[in-house]
DNA sequence: TGTACATCAGTGAACGCGCGTTCACTGATGTAC
DNA sequence: TGTACATCAGTGAACGCGCGTTCACTGATGTAC
C-alpha cells in the first residue's frame, strides 16, 4: 500500500491543514491523534509515518496556521492604503469567529495557554508567528510616518489578541460584542495619538 | 475519621488555594486531582467530599484567584492617586510572573484558553472576574474625569491581558521584555489621549 | 448534661476510559543494476 | 527499458499509562432525645 511521493506529500499537508484547524477550534489537548486521522480520512497507526510525535505536529500545525491566517489578511488588503489596511485587519482579526474556516483563528489568541506550556520548538514557531503578526501591521504603520512604527504594531497587536482572548471567555454575546467594538476604538486612538515624525519636526522650535 | 465543620470548611479553603495556584502555574488539564489533594496533605478519595467534579474545583478556584488577586492590586494601591494607582496595577499586572506565588497569576492571561473551552459555570466566574478587573481600574479612571472612563478601562485590560499572554508564549527573555515595556508605553498614550471632561467644555465653541 | 445513633471527612484500592505510541503485516512504489 | 529487491505509506489491533471517579471501610464528630 505504500503511496507515490507526491501523494505522501500532499497526505502530510491535508494531516497538517486539518490538524491547524482542529486545534484551533477545540483546543490541543481536546483534539486525538486519531481525531485528526479519521478526519483525514486515515487511521491513527499511519499517523507516525508522517511525524514523530504530537508535539512535532503540534509545532508544524502551528507554522501553517500562521502562514494561512498571515497570508490571508496580506492578501486580502492587497492594493489598500495603509491606513485603509490596518483598520482591515483590525475588524478581520477582531470577527475570526464569525467565518466558517476555525483555520482563520489566530494561535496567538485562541491556543495561548497551550502554547505557553509547550516545548522549546514550538515556542519559537509561536514567536515567529507573532513577529510576523507585528510586520504585519509595521510595514503599513511605516508608510503612514509613525515615529515608532514597530511599537505602535506590537501594541495593536497586543490589544487585539488580548480583546479576542477576552472574547472567547465571556459568557454572553453582549459582552463580545462591547469588547470588539472597544478594542476597534483603541486601536483607532492610538492611530491618532501615536507620534509621527511630522509631530518631530513641527515640534522643534 | 471525620474532621469538625470548622476543620472540614478550613480543608475545602487550603484545597482550594492550592488548586487555584497550582492551575495558574502549570495549566488546568495538567493538574489532576491526586496532585491537588497530594500537595493539601491528603489522598486523593477524600476529594469528593468537598467537590462534585474536577469542573467544579476549576470554577470554584478560579473565583478565589480572581478574589485573590484584585483584593490584592486594590489593597496595594489604597491610599495612592487614582493616577498612581492605574500605574502601578499596571507594573505589578505586567510582572505578575516575577514573584514567587502563584496565586498573584491572573485567570484570564493564563488560562485563557482552557477557561475558553470550559462550561457555562465557569465562564461565569471568569466573566464577572473581567468584570471586576475592569471595575478596579474604571474607579480610578473616574476620579482622573475621563469622558468614557469604562471603556478605557477595559482597554486597558485588553492591552495588559493581551502583553502577558504573549509574553507567556515568547521564548526568550528579551522578547518578554519588549513586550511588557511595550504594553507600559501604550497604557500611558492611551491616558495621555483618552478624551477627559475638561476637553469637552474646552472644546465648545 | 449525658447517651446512642447517624453522619460524614478521609483512606487506599480499584475501575473504566481515552489517549499517545508501538507493532506485525500488506502491497504498491522506488531504486539499483 | 526491464527486472528484483528494498522501502515504506497505511492498516488495525494492542499496549501501557494517567486520569477522573467510585467504593467499602474507619472512626471521630454532630445531633436528637
Amino acid at each position: 500500500m505504500r503511496k507515490s511521493n507526491a501523494e505522501t506529500a500532499e497526505t502530510r499537508k491535508r494531516i497538517l491543514a486539518i490538524a491547524s484547524g482542529l486545534f484551533l477550534k477545540n483546543g490541543i489537548a481536546a483534539t486525538a491523534i486519531s481525531d485528526v486521522m479519521s478526519a483525514a480520512g486515515l487511521t491513527q497507526g499511519g499517523f507516525y509515518r508522517h511525524f514523530t510525535s504530537k508535539e512535532h505536529l503540534v509545532a508544524d500545525a502551528n507554522a501553517v496556521a500562521f502562514d494561512f491566517i498571515v497570508a490571508n489578511l496580506d492578501e486580502a488588503t492587497r492594493g489598500m492604503s495603509p491606513r485603509e489596511a490596518v483598520q482591515q485587519i483590525v475588524f478581520h482579526y477582531l470577527r475570526q469567529h464569525l467565518g466558517e474556516d476555525p483555520r482563520m483563528l489566530c494561535p496567538l489568541a485562541n491556543l495561548s495557554t497551550e502554547l505557553g506550556h509547550a516545548d522549546q520548538q514550538v515556542k519559537e514557531v509561536v514567536t515567529a508567528g507573532y513577529s510576523r503578526f507585528v510586520k504585519l501591521f509595521a510595514a503599513h504603520l511605516m508608510r503612514l510616518d509613525y515615529q515608532d512604527y514597530i511599537g505602535l504594531a506590537e501594541s495593536i497587536v497586543s490589544v487585539i489578541v488580548g480583546a479576542v482572548s477576552l472574547a472567547r471567555m465571556a459568557d454572553d454575546q453582549a459582552l463580545v460584542d462591547t469588547i470588539v467594538g472597544n478594542a476597534e476604538n483603541t486601536v483607532q486612538l492610538l492611530l491618532q495619538s501615536a507620534p509621527t515624525q511630522t509631530d518631530l519636526v513641527t515640534a522643534r522650535p
